[in-house]
DNA sequence: AGCACGCCGACT
DNA sequence: GTCGGCGTGCTC
């Protein structure tokens, strides 16, 4: 008879630590790695996981706590222990942080409650029951024993009250049971038929099944608006799922949608196991567990899904892998394309990343750009076609400098001219603004005072519908102001520039008759509402949709007849590394909308600068020369994906200490021949919710280990505790 | 991340 | 004379 011997075991804990506690477990067997406990930590108690290497800095036995607690919730998964790893070595953020990501809320650990419900209980019949009885024993069924029903669902059958139930309950009429109804979600089925697919997309389908079959490779799925992506990559699932394995697919949050849970449908018969932003936490907490005991076949989800405790992976999917919202820039700051490339190689099992527009780091890993031999293991599949017959739209540049809109406009008369006919041609239309509100800018006429955000260095927008001035970087506002707070002139505001709002008010006045609708975070605050504007359009009850870039994203309109880009030069000013890659791929996006099906679309573009290389390759329509240019800019500039960045940012509310900061920081920075360190210079927007923001910028080329030298200086700097550094990876903004 | 312990200003 | 500010440091 064995000897209970106490154990030690390390525990990970959510907080910003990089090291497992040891704790002791009186009982004998520790726990595998991954089981969740509660340990006492200071004065409190904290929920951690049991971690897979002890503390490398050892404390003495007699010094240690106890776990007061180890959870029956199904520990996490090794592959994902080893991903949380990965995900803290490349983005030099602590161990504990990650697992916070991974612990999606602490109500995910309990248990769904159970649930009250009834089934016939023993005392007989009454011979002359109430109506109200005889309905609800009808509903139960006479014989006691059969499956209770749950109360909610037998008052609303049987049109009873609670109070009533409760009642016949006493009386014996019913037996109160309590029930766990927690069935688990839905069975994606791959043996439907497969949607009908053209040879090309045939070609790429079997590729990506023989990938899944091999369980490895990564794949850019790359294919033009339309051209049938999901349902290519909808096989691989198909092929996954077959094999018994399960499949993550990544969305960004607002592409998750109807739409696409609809496709999915068609091809699978049920809905997938959803997970984003917009759950309750009831289905928070019940999607986690079906998850968690491998009941979830295939999760779709934005990018916290990446760190869902599944098991037996087959497939991961990124789709539309360009987009910047895989991009998490708080608390911790990942890109999820980047990491889920990590998990697949981890979980051994394929990903197929998903574009119209791919990354410029998708593009030469790909091989795609001719600057480099394909990464091993990777391929390109292209499906040039689009799906159906649909001519592809033709894109016609408007140069502002020659058509100038009428003053206090900002349609011109082309783009005008355009709206009129496709009403009138019974089309729609769609004008797209990547600008919020009614005017980016509000000034007072008389003395020119503008209006600013007291939190960030930046300028309010007027919101007309709110009859609020808005800033868009934190959640200040005020209401627009009777007069002017520095001179006092009443009545002397201004309004300068164009945001969605006017645009709509500018077409309301030139087509009265025409039905508008306006599509921004402001205008449709859930998802709900999107959902309900984007099958409004669908349903042609909207002629002409105004929007940001939220109408961007795979929405497909059979009848949009015209795309109208008011501003393409917003994205290009500024000087950001990425402002050009990321402009062709919204107006790509944005083009891709129009004509769809049988008719021919046309997409006018207006600009300042029709001879920018960006705006030329859209109108030639040639992706491929944008990129190859655009590459060539990144080597000479010594860029990614050509080389490598790291931005470190430090703010704080009190500007000397940040500078101060900075300087010192960049002092300490070891020499190294390959490395460069830029800086500091404040960041772009210098004060930002409140914390003034100063920026280094470090560049290596592609062949350094960038994490290795910035742990080797960062870790030996100590700050003062007013001051925050940051390390961005990769940035993607320079904001 | 909390929370405690530790040194300098305005009050019962 | 204290109450309390938040700056530094620790938590197995």
């Amino acid at each position: 008879m064995a000897f209970p011997v106490p154990v030690i075991v390390p525990v990970l804990l959510p907080l910003p630590l990089d090291q497992p506690y040891d704790y002791l477990l009186a009982n004998g067997d520790a726990p595998s790695p991954g089981s969740f406990v509660v340990v006492p930590f200071g004065p409190r108690e904290l929920l951690g996981i049991v971690w897979s290497r002890r503390s490398p800095r050892p404390v003495a036995t007699a010094r240690l706590k106890s776990v007061q607690t180890v959870l029956d919730t199904p520990p996490l998964p090794p592959t994902l222990l080893a991903f949380m790893q990965t995900v803290a070595d490349h983005t030099l953020t602590p161990l504990g942080q990650v697992l916070r990501l991974a612990i999606a809320s602490t109500s995910a650990l309990a248990p769904a409650p159970l649930k009250l419900a009834y089934r016939r209980g023993p005392a007989p019949m009454p011979v002359k029951p109430s109506i109200v009885t005889a309905r609800v024993l009808a509903a139960v069924g006479e014989v006691p024993g059969e499956a209770p029903i749950v109360a909610a669902e037998l008052g609303k059958r049987a049109k009873a009250s609670a109070a009533a139930l409760r009642q016949l309950a006493l009386d014996g009429l019913l037996q109160a049971v309590e029930v766990d109804t927690d069935g688990g979600p839905a069975s994606p089925d791959p043996e439907r038929p497969p949607l009908a697919l053209d040879p090309q997309q045939e070609v790429a389908a079997a590729e990506l099944v023989a990938m899944v079959e091999a369980k490895s490779g990564v794949a850019l799925l790359d294919g033009v608006p339309g051209s049938g992506k999901t349902e290519v990559y909808f096989e691989a699932v198909a092929a996954a799922l077959r094999a018994g394995r399960k499949v993550l697919v990544l969305l960004p949050e607002i592409a998750l949608s109807a739409q696409w849970l609809e496709r999915f449908v068609r091809r699978f018969g049920e809905v997938p196991v959803a997970w984003h932003s917009g759950l309750t936490s009831a289905q928070r907490r019940d999607r986690w567990r079906w998850i968690a005991r491998g009941q979830a076949k295939v999760v779709v989800g934005a990018r916290s899904a990446l760190f869902l405790p599944l098991t037996d992976l087959g497939l991961i999917v990124v789709d539309e892998e360009h987009d910047q919202s895989f991009k998490q820039e708080e608390g911790g700051i990942y890109h999820a394309r980047d990491m889920a490339i990590r998990r697949a190689a981890i979980e051994g099992c394929p990903i197929v990343l998903a574009s119209a527009t791919p990354s410029l780091e998708t593009i030469l890993a790909a091989g795609l750009g001719g600057h480099v031999e394909p990464e091993a293991n990777w391929r390109h599949l292209h499906l040039p076609a689009r799906h159906g017959t649909a001519p592809a739209a033709a894109l016609e540049l408007i140069d502002l400098r020659r058509q100038r809109p009428p003053r206090g406009a900002f349609l011109s008369v082309r783009l005008r001219q355009a709206l009129q006919d496709t009403l009138e041609r019974d089309g729609q239309s769609l004008l797209f603004l990547n600008r919020r509100g009614y005017a980016p800018l509000a000034l007072c006429r008389a003395c020119g005072h503008r209006f600013r955000c007291p939190n960030c260095s930046a300028w309010l927008t007027a919101h007309r519908l709110r009859r609020r001035l808005q800033c868009h970087h934190c959640g200040y506002g005020m209401p627009e102001p009777a007069h002017c707070p520095s001179c006092g002139t009443v009545d002397s505001l201004a309004l300068s520039g164009p945001g969605v709002e006017r645009v709509a008010e500018e077409v309301r006045q030139l087509l009265p008759e025409a039905r508008i609708a306006v599509m921004t975070s402001d205008t449709v605050g859930t998802a709900n509402a999107a959902e309900a504007l984007v099958a409004a359009m669908a349903a042609r009850e909207v002629d002409i949709l105004i929007g940001t870039q939220m109408v961007a994203k795979g929405h497909h309109f059979p009848d949009l007849l015209t795309v109208g880009v008011i501003d393409a030069d917003l994205g290009l000013a500024g000087g950001d590394l990425r402002a050009s890659e990321r402009t062709f791929q919204l107006l790509y996006q944005v083009a891709g909308r129009a004509g769809r099906e049988a008719r021919a679309g046309r997409v006018l573009v207006q600009t300042h600068v029709p001879d920018h290389p960006v705006l030329q390759a859209l109108a030639s329509g040639d992706r491929d020369r944008f990129l190859q240019v655009e590459l060539a800019e990144r080597q000479e500039a010594g860029m990614p994906p050509l080389g490598r960045l790291a931005a470190l940012i430090l703010s704080g509310p009190e500007r000397p200490l940040v500078e101060k900061a900075a300087r010192e920081l960049a002092r300490a920075a070891p020499f190294d021949p390959d490395i460069r360190v830029l800086g500091p210079a404040q960041a772009p927007i210098a004060l930002l919710r409140g914390r003034w923001r100063e920026r280094l910028l470090v560049k290596a080329s592609a062949e350094v280990d960038l994490q290795a030298y910035l742990r080797g200086w960062l870790g030996a700097q100590k700050f003062s505790s007013k001051v925050m550094l940051t390390v961005d990876i990769d940035p993607q903004s320079f904001f």
